[in-house]
DNA sequence: AAAGTTATGTGACTTATGACACACTTCCCC
DNA sequence: GGGGAAGTGTGTCATAAGTCACATAACTTT
């Protein structure tokens, strides 16, 4: 399979290009390059130009940012098949995060003067562009009050499934950042671990979490 | 000046209109209509096909969504000047609450296959919207996460002040429905209302709410 | 004007979670 | 291998908000 092939199955399992016929998705993957990292080198930095989209062909990209007292938390990890800068490329605002590579990868980029003048050039792809992203706004909008309402089990479980879907089920998180993630106090979110432990529904190890029922922890997530 | 031109000037208060040129603003105003409705006369239900954007040129229209015990539930009030339906007109979604004209009004209609058809033949102007979409993506995540995390006299503090600015200071409203509006109990509305009111900040009668100090009232939703 | 209905005011109780305090463990580095 | 530093486990307490249960007050309908 080509480069460009490969990079258009990225890019359809996104849901912010899903919707785009095979013909366009083709034209638009033509556009992408190639970029190497070694293993911690930065990509991109908070305050740069949000200038490139990219997806991870092979590797792993961290998301983090400096907190004021000078640690750094981890905000998301990209492993292969997982884009980035979605939003970036197509507004140009400045990263709100650093980016360095978890280990020597590769990634798919596709910059946003190209991706613009595409646009410009099929007017029907944009109009598709401006309906993913009413979409992503509506879904934004009922999602984030409804999640932000849920109790802290839901949110806690919800976003050990997503990183479930990342790592499999050895999820390799301190449960300080578990907190920042879910906005919780790190004692909060060790209780609830306990009470899993408990269920046998994880296990617990230093900077580690098992996921040992998958089954109850995305019924938790439903809420219940 | 034309109906054309007063239309012009109300996507221009609108952020997502703001940034067009005058030029690009002028002739997307003149795909406009104009429609009159009688008091009480629904404009649109739930579950309707969002196909047109709305600006009310004179009268009022509530927002209103049917509660699931057979109560109805204003969501909004959109008096002359405002603009409603921006993100239907662009994706086309089905609208998510009715909304009735709460006495005789005139609105401005613009089509969605009309303003579909313009950005189709100008695509820069797609691109724009695009860029405005994004930053309200991002804006959006910012402030609902931030919001949410707030403690209620603070969210109430800024509906309250979200609501001056399209009432004035006499607020007519049911604490129930602004319990609905912050995600809060009643109870709790009532309760922080009646601290206000000791304070003078505000006077309450029945269903309705007289704001006495917005510089306090701002000075709170700006958390201290 | 009597009766019913809706909106408001308030007290008592419960619960989830944050805050603080500290013990214990594991890892890393010199 | 000793001494941090970082991560984890737990108890105690404080607090914000929700829930329930009424009492009242204000409008509506007949």
């Amino acid at each position: 399979m080509s480069k460009q092939a490969e990079f258009a199955v990225i890019l359809k399992m996104n849901p912010m290009f899903a919707d785009l016929g095979a013909d366009e998705l083709q034209r638009l993957s033509n556009l992408c390059h190639t970029q190497h990292l070694a293993n911690g080198e930065v990509l991109f930095q908070k305050g740069d130009a949000g200038d490139a989209l990219f997806g991870v062909r092979r590797g792993q990209v961290r998301i983090e940012t400096g907190a004021s007292d000078g640690s750094r938390l981890t905000l998301n990890f990209m492993g292969p098949g997982d884009l980035f800068g979605e939003v970036a490329v197509l507004d140009g605002q400045d990263r709100t995060a650093d980016a360095t590579a978890g280990e020597a990868s590769e990634l798919f980029v596709l910059r946003r003067e190209d991706f613009l003048g595409f646009l410009e050039r099929e007017p029907k792809v944009a109009i598709k562009i401006i309906s993913l992203l009413c979409q992503r706004i509506r879904w934004q909008s009922e999602r984030m009050e409804e999640s932000m309402l849920q109790p802290l089990p839901v949110r806690l479980a919800r976003r050990l499934c997503a990183l479930a879907a990342d790592f499999g089920s050895e999820v390799h998180i301190s449960q300080e950042q578990l907190g920042v993630f879910v906005g919780a106090a790190r004692e909060s979110v060790n209780r609830q671990l306990q009470a899993w432990r408990k269920e046998a529904i994880l296990d617990l190890q230093r900077g580690r979490i098992l996921l040992r029922n998958m089954t109850k922890l995305t019924a938790i997530a439903r809420n219940e």
